[in-house]
DNA sequence: TTGTAAGCGTTATCAT
DNA sequence: ATGATAACGCTTACAA
């Protein structure tokens, strides 16, 4: 009843325990007329390998945590979750590719005990290495934990550079706000309606300097026009009802992601308002909703899938032991879709 | 450099490292006084347990895997992944609960080693029990290794009960598609077109069946409306198109799922079809994509995220030994919005 | 190219 | 109420 152990492979393989080791782990030194004795064991007896033995002995765990920040309600995890659904399937693309395991853990901020949770967490052994989500990315408690634990790591998209964490992926979010608002502007919309992002999302700031330097450049920057929500999309109705309720209505109205977006969308079809003729819209990320709504979002697309593969293949080699390099900044791409009319 | 072990803990105390073991797994027979000191070495020294170790020692785990079918596409999966995602956050939130942790167990149904993974993956002793999304979970393969294995294991919406696999959740199928194609009825609808799910998702056939019998009931059934979809957005698009391109076209359609409703939001927006004037949609899930849509869809809604809930722990409670009793059916509720007129 | 022996950190058994 | 010791299944020295 029990699982076969290397023993039993070894056994019947007629080797030791470590040449069955040395196979199972694709090592070079080994017979090919052995090797095929070993896996015809192996797969006689329907051997799978003790992920946790293999752990315990010392050598890597093969398991990578996906740390993210998940309050207490859950509505309001599932609308904000696109993006971590995102990173998540690149890096379990990755994890899948090399034989690892991805482990989802959710961290409050907002927890009162949140300090000692983090630390439990970043301490646990059996994880080879923590794939660290915004706003998580760039809290001053969580980087310090991090670095005083020497943990291997690969955050996604933080606001800056860390000389002690190494790896990270992002896209140059200034760049990218910068991008979308010339688009508005070439589109020739000068009474633009501006949705930011989270205080803690440092990315967020990031965003909102390309936007504001642009429209400062075109002398048409008007700080009564400035929202903020929270990346999620009931907070991008609530700015989109404001703003287009304004006496003068903005022409467009640019939100800082692709959800808050969407909540535009349902802002003016309540107002009875019609995208693009009355009111154009445009977001940041070019997540899946972003591209079935109707009309289709223009947006500025980020790889997500891609940097959450790459962020967790370097993660891998990294927990390998390899010195891993890594494109840091990825390409962004203004997507035009239907959402932008001309003025 | 290296984390402390219980050893470390134990030698801080005063005590043995079966006492440390005690106090860590809340075992009753320790004085308090004790239990005090060893919670403070354990608070000092910043010791958290190692659970491959725990593991190893023929513990329980203290992993849960969410067992779910991804191919190779990683748009389409990005797509259908909403489901997943919200059965996701209520696992992750059981686990938070209980101190369980989440691996996410890709599984692709057309891969040609399939048999060989979903062995392997079933039979790691890493995990306590295995949480099988559709369609896996009505996969004779699967269920026989599941079976063989007396794996802890919970099904999400399978097609049918199983006496050596007790522990699932869902709705009643049959009724939710009854329901919706009641109330299309109502409304005053008889040309209604359809959109069934894939083959291989049991349920889905259920749902066919109650959408069957309520207009065979009411005369007016016409198999020339029926098309199919992969529960995919894209195939909801196309099936979309297809029937509102027909020469009589209906005047509402019933899609199985939300995703494929959206797809047919997106068909009558090429076609320069009003929703709901010119044809009402249905869907069933409910899930956070028909709620932001505009107009936000009509739907059939399942408690997505408290069956994801429910279902980890179960599965929890069987873990530790518990004969857990569950309510398998959950409520189903049809929620009206405003993509179904009147006519 | 292959094998032997030690040890990873915990829980379980059986003492005391 | 507490402790000593033996597993658990694997990898990693080191030997042969």
């Amino acid at each position: 009843m029990s699982n076969p152990t290397i023993h039993d492979v070894a056994a019947l393989a007629d080797v030791s325990i470590k040449t069955v080791s040395r196979v199972l782990n694709g090592e070079d030194k080994v017979k090919p007329a052995t090797r095929e004795r070993v896996m015809a064991a192996v797969r006689q007896l329907g051997y799978s390998l003790n992920l946790s033995a293999r752990s315990l002995s010392g050598a890597r765990n093969y398991i990578l945590g996906l740390v993210f920040h998940a309050g207490a309600d859950e509505t309001a995890i599932a609308l904000q979750h696109e993006y971590v659904s995102a990173i998540q399937i690149g890096a379990i693309n990755a994890c899948r590719a090399n034989g690892y395991h991805l482990m989802m853990e959710p961290l409050d901020l907002t927890a009162p005990d949140f300090e000692t949770r983090a630390s439990t967490l970043l301490n646990m052994p059996v994880m080879d290495g923590f794939i660290i989500m915004p706003p998580l990315c760039d809290h001053p408690v969580i980087i310090d934990m991090l670095i005083k634990r020497g943990a291997n790591c690969v955050r996604i998209s933080p606001s800056q550079a860390l000389a002690d964490l190494p790896l990270h992926v992002g896209i140059d979010d200034y760049q990218a706000a910068y991008d979308m608002t010339g688009h508005l502007l070439d589109m020739g919309h000068r009474r633009i309606g501006f949705i930011g992002g989270p205080v803690d999302h440092a990315s967020a700031a990031d965003r909102f300097r390309g936007f504001k330097n642009v429209l400062e450049g075109a002398g048409c920057f008007a700080a009564s026009m400035v929202r903020y929500g929270d990346y999620g999309w009931d907070s991008g109705l609530a700015a989109g009802l404001d703003l287009l309720t304004l006496p003068e209505r903005p022409t467009a109205i640019f939100a800082l992601n692709d959800m808050m977006a969407l909540g535009v969308y349902s802002a003016a079809h309540r107002l009875n308002l019609h995208i693009p003729n009355d009111v154009s819209v445009a977001g940041i990320d070019d997540t899946p909703s972003s591209r079935i709504a109707t009309p289709p979002l223009t947006t500025v697309r980020q790889p997500i899938m891609a940097m959450g593969f790459a962020a967790t293949e370097a993660l891998i080699k990294a927990s390998a032991g390899e010195k891993s390099s890594m494109n840091v900044l990825f390409a962004h791409e203004l997507i035009e879709r239907d959402s932008i009319g001309k003025r």
